[in-house]
DNA sequence: CACAGAACTTGACGCTGGTCAATTTAATTT
DNA sequence: AAATTAAATTGACCAGCGTCAAGTTCTGTG
């Protein structure tokens, strides 16, 4: 059997690669290894669903999930997108709660699940995992306090310059991908497909940008962009 | 000199009354109250302001305080109301952040304040606060991201018959009243004062509700609002 | 490489809700 | 209780953007 030769393997794609983790020493980080369980999920595929009951960390290795509500009216708002080394599910370490959301594979993806009661043990064992916790967290939420004031007082065409900014921002280089769908954009931006094609559109005939394909987008003029941000 | 007795009285009214200190033992509370600043603000003063460098948590000991964006535009995006034994500038917790929010008591206010540093030496000796930051932690981030889903898929009417609902529940009485200002409330759900205004006459007209004076409302008929929650 | 289905674009139209301005009402102060 | 100030209401107007519907362009799969 080679379950032993497998968990050495997760230990090392998984464990090491957290954030949280990857500080503890490789004897700390076998006995977490222990304690998480590795899954694979295809692209489409649901990992949680609203009104499951929550009782995991989980942690994503490779691939990519988007952390989504959706209501009666069948709108979607997509909250987050998440990139490998980043986790969810973290209500889960305090409460047994119910989720609200939707955690959606966009792409095949590897997940490292650990149980709320094993979190807890090992976070009274480990005191520095709750920090670096609170760390991500705090990032977290003020990223989303942010999106939160741009939804209520900006339009439609400042938020999506903001978004395209940042976006050329983290891969400093006038070309950029977008992560996610047009249509998963305008949920995160809270508009509609309809509004971002329009606005990418009008970006482009004042020369701004250029668009290839689905999801490439050049910045040819990042002043003009950056404009539309303080009026 | 009052001092000492100074002293035990802050320990009494601030420390224990907060939610992530009062598991503590009274000698350890007495170590965490020498490392505490009490502070007291004025109505309408100022606590902290955008671009100030972020050194200290601010514990709300009595009072109110708001915490809110300011854009280029002038407008204002309310995130959120502390109530005593609520904190904030939990950021300066981890790192030399700059600040690109306001507080602003909303009341005469007490506040407690703790150094980054020593907050630091508190987490690391004992754990379990920061295990407890973590958990209040969590719920406001559950609670923006609901924000973020109803500001982008609801209508403002929906809004506003959830946030009064959601005040009703807290208190559970029919007559509520309001924490803030009508134009707070405008901006903290993401409209104008104006159309609060006429959302809130027309909920009247319906017999849904009645308004007495500026904040206090009477609801009439739940279970009207709560349809149109779900629409 | 072709083809099917998904993703995106474009147009027309109407409604929600933002803006500006003028009153009215409530809250505070003296 | 009157006076002053702050908060809220109401009306008129119109722009942004959501909706529905019909095309067009990608893209990944066989």
């Amino acid at each position: 059997m080679d379950n032993k030769g497998n968990q050495i393997n997760v230990m090392q794609l998984c464990v090491s690669k957290v954030p949280f983790f990857n500080h503890l020493t490789t004897k700390e980080m076998r006995k977490i290894v222990d304690k998480s369980r590795h899954r694979n999920f295809k692209k489409g595929e649901s990992i949680y669903r609203d009104g499951d009951q929550l009782e995991y960390l989980y942690i994503v290795h490779r691939g990519r999930v988007k952390i989504y509500q959706l209501f009666e009216s069948g709108k979607e708002q997509l909250l987050r997108i998440l990139e490998p080394g980043e986790f969810m599910g973290e209500l889960a370490l305090f409460a047994e709660k119910t989720l609200d959301s939707y955690a959606e594979a966009m792409k095949d993806t590897e997940i490292c699940t650990i149980h709320r009661d094993d979190m807890q043990d090992l976070m009274r064992e480990y005191p520095t995992i709750a920090v670096k916790i609170l760390e991500q967290f705090s990032n977290r939420l003020d990223k989303t306090e942010k999106l939160v004031g741009q939804l209520s007082t900006k339009d439609v065409e400042t938020r999506l310059a903001g978004y395209l900014l940042e976006l050329a921002d983290e891969k400093s280089s006038p070309g950029i991908v977008l992560p996610m769908s047009k249509k998963d954009l305008a949920s995160y931006l809270g508009t509609t497909q309809e509004t971002i094609s329009r606005r990418l559109s009008s970006f482009q005939t004042d020369g701004w940008i250029e668009q290839k394909g689905h999801r490439n987008i050049k910045i040819l003029d990042k002043d003009a962009l950056f404009e539309l941000l303080s009026e």
